[in-house]
DNA sequence: TCCGGGATAAACAGTT
DNA sequence: AAACTGTTTATCCCGG
């Protein structure tokens, strides 16, 4: 009876358009996600009015104020954040909508408050809560400034035109018409700018959020890695807009006299941001949108290797032109360069565009230069005090590499993984419209086979996650990041007498998670399956049917330990990982190299510590205490007497577990429940581990 | 490329 | 007989 209960929940939350259905559907498409890792939303401050030119177009100077709107909107964010922030409430579980921020945020300073670090410092009902405000700031920053601006052209006009009112029809005319390229190039500028927010992660693309001049953009058509045809004069058929905008843009460096100074620099400076990948690699304007959707190549410059190939060009590749803003097809290298020189001869167009591309790499050198200059300083800090995970595990996180899984999380994203900024699918569930940084989009997509998990390869705190995102899993309809084997262990473990029978089991599934209240045939064949299959879980039968227990030894060897402190660390972060996983791998790389910190629940403040520590010892693929090599006393499957730490057969095993289960309701299920399992699971399983 | 782990699907047998 | 439970096999995908 609970899957009914349980699937009328699902029903009042309307849970995902799509996400139904997509169950059984293989829907597996989902592989990336690495869109979660949504660029260091950074540097772009600074990289603002850095086009050197000294002279200052009217679209640079609308960009640089624009540039300063947004500075000014994430101040006001930052300040709303640390606002909101609580000090010395470092409950690790924090009702949806309480937002609280760490006293490390407040001190951080705002350029150095990037989308990510948010997404690393703050859990996922913090987040949801703050990218909300976010959302809703940066629009209505956005909105009031070009509203501003709109109506300074509106005026600027009108008094045009009543100065000028014997003015010849043709003169009104041009005037009209530079107005209306100004207002395109705005709401280029517009586009650009929620293009940005949005990649920074600050904005979902939801349309219907946009109001205002916003909603005149067709921001919908357009993804970051659509980004490089801003450079291009023909568009996508479904962004009229953009398009003629760009056509617009064409002509004007063509024609008009002004054209390559009013014309290119906003083209310019916000694709840069677009072109850099969050650990800073440019990506450059050779991005193609077929390369970026999964995940950022870990180190190699994507488009500088068949550029050095010999025999072949700079400007050519994939068999055609690299030409900012243009592809034509060249067969080959010869038809390539009849190309290059009549379309791309010395003129001014060719000028112009060489130019911006000047202006483009100067950007992405100054943010290569910042980026480095941060992971420099990330590393030394690492390296100096890694026995100080304040920043990291004080909010403890869980982020099971959304990037590296993901996407992207994504988590992720991510992660937030992969269109991170995906339009509401499933995760539609509007208390959660976001997802927890550590889920990639795999998990995000409904049917989405958990494919890329976390929890076991990053060693993510299962318990913790699921007690500090309880209330996430429980009403989103995302997958959650850990296995079914993590995940019947948990449920196994949570229980007062650590047995389950089958029945049970699955109720806490479609107890704790949203997700698994469809599609139920799916995963109960799964949630069998790897009952039956892992050693790890021990039969039990009883008088009236059989429970399910945890071999936590064979658990533990289910996956040798493979992170090794430091090195693998560094490596990790070298290869641009995301935060999340970053943190994952601080966090178990802290937990394996037997730092105090983690081990020790005092150390942590409480709130952190009661949900932190179980991992240690319990999700980190390196046990923190290594199960003693006595391997030869858990046989496969153990009948209950020989079983070590074993649990006590209950009499009565298959009832409903309600009645039974000390823990929360279904309604409002108590946020510790993890916790003091866990907590007896250190108490009583270690020690019966020294014994056997 | 291979291999291992995980997810999914499905077939099958035993039990309720 | 149907549903549930448990086991097993096959296949696919992904990451190392």
């Amino acid at each position: 009876m609970m899957v009914e209960s349980a699937s009328e929940t699902i029903r009042s939350a309307p849970s995902g358009q799509n996400g139904v259905g997509s169950l059984s559907g293989q829907a597996d498409g989902s592989s990336g996600g690495a869109t979660g890792t949504t660029a260091s939303g950074t540097g772009r401050e600074v990289t603002t009015g850095a086009d050197s030119n000294g002279e200052m177009s009217p679209a640079e100077l609308l960009h640089f104020q624009q540039q300063q709107a947004l500075q000014v909107a994430r101040q006001f964010l930052l300040q709303q954040a640390s606002g909101l922030s609580s000090p010395g409430n470092n409950d690790s579980k924090q009702s949806a909508s309480a937002v609280q921020v760490p006293v490390s945020v407040a001190m951080m300073s705002p350029q150095m408050l990037t989308p990510q670090q948010m997404q690393q410092i703050l859990s996922p009902p913090q987040l949801q809560a703050l990218l909300q405000q976010q959302q809703a700031l940066m629009l209505q920053q956005l909105q009031e400034y070009y509203k501003k601006q709109q109506e300074q052209l509106h005026l600027q006009l009108l008094t045009q035109q009543q100065a000028g009112k014997p003015q010849p029809k043709e003169a009104l005319g041009n005037k009209q018409l530079a107005f209306q390229q100004q207002l395109l190039q705005m709401q280029q500028l517009q586009q650009q700018h929620l293009l940005n927010l949005q990649r920074q992660g600050l904005v979902s693309l939801q349309p219907n959020q946009a109001s205002g001049p916003l909603q005149t953009l067709p921001q919908a058509a357009v993804c970051p890695t659509d980004l490089p045809q801003l450079w291009k004069g023909e568009g996508a058929p479904g962004q009229p807009a953009e398009d003629s905008v760009k056509q617009e843009g064409l002509d004007l460096t063509g024609t008009a006299a002004t054209a390559t100074s009013f014309a290119a620099p906003p083209k310019v400076s916000p694709p840069l941001s677009h072109h850099t990948l969050p650990n800073g690699q440019p990506t450059v304007l050779t991005s193609r949108r077929d390369r970026v959707p999964d995940r950022p190549p870990p180190c190699c410059p994507p488009s500088s290797s068949h550029e050095e190939t010999p025999g072949s060009h700079p400007l050519y590749g994939h068999g055609e032109c690299k030409w900012p803003g243009c592809e034509t097809l060249c067969e080959d290298l010869g038809q390539f360069i009849k190309h290059l020189n009549t379309e791309h001869a010395l003129d001014d167009r060719s000028t112009a565009q060489c130019r911006v591309q000047m202006q483009v790499v100067q950007q992405l050198e100054i943010q290569l230069a910042k980026e480095s200059e941060r992971l420099q300083a990330m590393m030394a800090h690492l390296h100096m005090r890694p026995s100080e995970p304040k920043p990291f595990s004080q909010p403890l996180n869980p982020v099971p590499g959304s990037s590296s899984f993901s996407k992207v999380t994504v988590s992720a994203a991510d992660s937030f993984p992969d269109g991170l900024v995906h339009p509401p699918t499933s995760a539609a569930a509007p208390v959660t419209p976001l997802r927890p940084p550590g889920l990639g989009s795999a998990s995000l997509h409904g049917g989405g086979p958990a494919r890329r998990r976390s929890s076991d390869k990053f060693c993510s705190p299962i318990s913790s996650e699921l007690a500090q995102n309880h209330e996430f899993y429980k009403n989103a309809d995302v997958r959650p990041p850990f296995t079914y084997a993590s995940l019947i262990r948990q449920a196994i473990l949570e229980t007062p007498d650590r047995q389950l029978t089958l029945n049970e089991i699955y109720n806490w599934f479609t107890r704790m998670f949203a997700y698994f209240r469809r599609n139920t045939a799916t995963w109960k064949n799964a949630v069998r399956h790897n009952l039956s299959l892992h050693k790890c879980f021990v039969r039990v039968e009883n008088v009236k049917g059989a429970v399910w227990t945890v071999d936590e030894r064979e658990y533990q060897k289910r996956r040798p330990p493979k992170m090794t402190g430091s090195p693998t660390l560094v490596k990790n972060m070298i290869s641009g990982l995301s935060y999340g996983a970053l943190n994952a791998s601080y966090q178990a790389a802290l937990a394996e190299s037997s730092f105090p910190l983690l081990n020790s629940p005092g150390m942590l403040n409480p709130g952190s510590a009661s949900s932190l520590l179980p991992l240690s010892h319990d999700d980190v693929g390196a046990p923190v205490e290594p199960l003693p090599s006595n391997g030869s006393s858990s046989p496969p499957r153990l009948s209950p007497p020989q079983y070590s730490h074993q649990v006590q057969v209950k009499e009565e095993p298959a009832e409903a577990e309600e009645d039974r289960q000390p823990g929360p309701p279904l309604g409002a299920p108590n946020p510790s429940a993890s916790g003091p399992p866990e907590d007896r699971d250190l108490e009583e399983e270690l020690p019966g581990e020294e014994l056997s």
